[in-house]
DNA sequence: TCTCTTATTGATCATATGATCAATAAGATG
DNA sequence: CATCTTATTGATCATATGATCAATAAGAGA
């Protein structure tokens, strides 16, 4: 009966134990929030001491701010690599829009909201915060910019541009954490939006009614 | 020397004491968050014992919910008590972009996002959050009905593009709250990207380039 | 001035957190 | 098999939180 109980964890590489804590931690984060990531926690659901979560950080808010990037820059490459296969910046743009709002990332999104707030009182969460965004802002701007070159959007500031997409995005993420009723074709009514902003013609962004 | 020292605090109707406290709540939330509203924050900052704080409230999380409510739906009210001014729904609209953009109430912004966060684990906050959300809804969806009916919007989905529009000022703002530079005009791209969205003509909701 | 209601106190309990570090023992190396 | 490096433990300290409640005393009313 005694089959499944281990006194102590068995002995790993550095690097191993390390990898092992990060990957926890970074599941804690996406289930229970970003403040649910306390050396107890951690410890308890890699079945460690937690004094031994502590010793591969330096502290637990470089451990959250580490999560945070780890977790949105997975995103953020994931998308930028759907975009890259195809053809114009309108199909891009489109399928922008359409991937992040469809809401299967709505978990990275609560990470987004959380570190909004914890990056007042961590510092090196703030950091990763603005480095995240800068990284989510290019290769929005990147759209923005080549759609203006090859004369699909008019608009001549491609950098403020793609900030508000993201602004846009992502409070309406935010807002489909706390209510997902009573609004019906999110992702239509952002692509009417993002036209007017972008300068775009009204539906060439998403297929379907214009109103 | 011992002019300022008071031993034990004045002893007043609960009335009174009840109405400092949540004022004094009320003052620690604007400006350190929801988070630093502590039975022995707020004790100190009244100048009682940190019982008396409790002894005036079901408990903390009720005091929690109870401030925002009171700092938002001030706001709320605030900002449609402007609207009701001007005289057509273009100008409203138009005025309740401005004003909501303005960055003048970043602190309830910080409100807001942190309330969302919060919401997951006090579930008196979490009621708190969607009436707020209701309200504000139901003010936007006000004028964007009036805007149809005068045939200055063209929108078939009041109620759905209310919630967009005000998803879409939320995440700005909270994009301001990390991230002041780097976006000009945020106002002027706003008032496009709804204009599109809404199917009003291109620069009637703002003064501006239209590009 | 005395009485009595009750606003106020502050010690106390139960939890939870991050951080530290001497002690332990696993397992590689010889 | 013996040795020795070091991954791992877990007790410990310092803080912080919400909640509770018997004891206290302020101040209104008699």
């Amino acid at each position: 009966m005694s089959s499944t109980i281990q006194k102590r964890a068995a002995r790993k590489t550095p690097a191993e134990r390390a990898a092992e804590i990060t990957e926890t931690a970074k599941e804690i984060a996406l289930e229970q929030g970003l403040s649910a990531i306390t050396l107890r926690n951690v410890a308890a659901r890699v079945g460690v001491a937690s004094g031994l979560v502590a010793h591969y950080q330096p502290n637990v808010d470089a451990l959250v701010a580490g999560i945070f990037a780890t977790i949105v820059a997975a995103e953020t490459e994931e998308v930028s690599g759907l975009l890259d296969r195809l053809p114009t910046p309108l199909e891009r743009l489109g399928m922008l829009l359409e991937t992040l709002m469809d809401g299967s990332r709505l978990d990275v999104t609560a990470i987004w909201v959380e570190a909004w707030t914890l990056g007042r009182r961590n510092e090196a969460l703030a950091a990763c915060v603005r480095e995240q965004m800068d990284a989510w802002q290019a290769v929005v701007q990147r759209v923005v910019e080549a759609g203006i070159g090859a004369g699909e959007f008019d608009t001549f500031d491609a950098p403020s541009v793609a900030w508000q997409i993201l602004g846009m995005v992502d409070g309406l993420n935010a807002q489909a954490l706390v209510r997902w009723d009573g609004v019906s074709d999110r992702g239509t009514h952002l692509a009417r939006a993002v036209e007017g902003m972008v300068g775009a013609a009204r539906g060439s962004l998403l297929p379907g009614q214009a109103g």
